[in-house]
DNA sequence: AGCGGATGTACAG
DNA sequence: TGTACCTCCGCTT
């Protein structure tokens, strides 16, 4: 579930949901039951995102802040809530909705200053109206590091995932060992206003869908696929399967932990 | 029933 | 670089 996207529509849904409004706070599971005490009663007042951190003020108590790590999950619905079950870590109530929190790996209540420093430590965001692409060019530009790698850094641009990583690297033809200092402002800019455009659209959808158009399963006379988390992708959890422009076998290696897929005939090096 | 993997990060050494 | 953490789901037995 969770890039950037997934956090920026859970901002969203909170505020349209929860804002303005006294909020039920509890934590069944137990880890966040002190803090559900505090914010009982509480006006949530704003609902932010940055990159994968959400944040939702309380004026009188500070912010919650979470992070879903890679298994968190939200769901959302009408009241009545279902019976809780031991592993909500937060839920939140109204007469009219209910928010359900499980599994994440941050879930805690911040100061304004405590909030500050985790936007100072992040980069850009894509789905940041404020920001741009230059300050995060200035890191890449100046790396040895891999693009896949600079690409999933937080602290370089914030809020991209593996899938994401993948796909936009695929799209602009790039490969993704290329060094940071081998990529031009051009194509860096054209990979951040790609992100700006896809995210977007994964917010409005809740979901990843990288494939332009002219390349679709029915534009292309191919059987309809669409990955497990519920987009349609080019290269994503698609290895040794046909690459849908040019036929060759998609590759996936291990990079800093995590799976790597790109095709190598449509992405050349520098 | 049990295993492995997953859209992530932080910390140890 | 490796490991720990959080949960759910799909695959294998």
């Amino acid at each position: 579930m969770p890039e950037g996207h997934t956090i920026h529509r859970l901002a969203d849904d909170h505020r349209e949901r929860f804002a303005g409004e006294p909020v039920t706070v509890r934590s069944p599971q137990g880890k966040f039951a002190d803090s559900a005490a505090l914010l009982t009663g509480q006006v949530m007042e704003a609902a932010e995102a940055h990159g994968k951190h959400l944040f939702l003020g309380f004026a009188d108590t500070g912010w919650i802040h979470v992070h879903l790590g890679l298994f968190g999950k939200y769901t959302l619905g009408a009241t009545p809530a279902p019976p809780p079950t031991d592993t909500v870590r937060l839920r939140l109530l109204t007469d009219a909705y209910h928010s359900d929190l499980r599994g994440p790996t941050t879930c805690a209540l911040i100061t304004d200053d405590e909030k500050q420093a985790i936007h100072d430590r992040l980069g850009p965001d894509p789905l940041r109206d404020t920001d741009g692409p230059e300050k995060a060019y200035r890191r890449v530009s100046r790396s040895r590091t891999t693009i896949a790698a600079l690409l999933m850094d937080q602290k370089v641009i914030a809020g991209v995932g593996n899938v994401y990583r993948a796909e936009v690297l695929f799209r602009h033809g790039i490969d993704p060992y290329t060094p940071g200092k081998d990529v031009t402002e051009a194509q860096w800019n054209a990979i951040w206003a790609d992100l700006v455009a896809l995210m977007r659209e994964g917010v409005r959808l809740n979901r990843i869908d990288t494939v332009r158009p002219e390349h679709t399963p029915e534009a292309m006379g191919r059987p309809p696929r669409v990955d497990d988390h519920g987009g349609e992708v080019y290269v994503y959890r698609r290895a040794n399967q046909p690459c849908h422009l040019c036929g060759g076998e998609i590759r996936t290696a291990d990079l800093a932990a995590r799976n790597l897929f790109w095709c190598p005939a449509c992405q050349r090096p520098a």
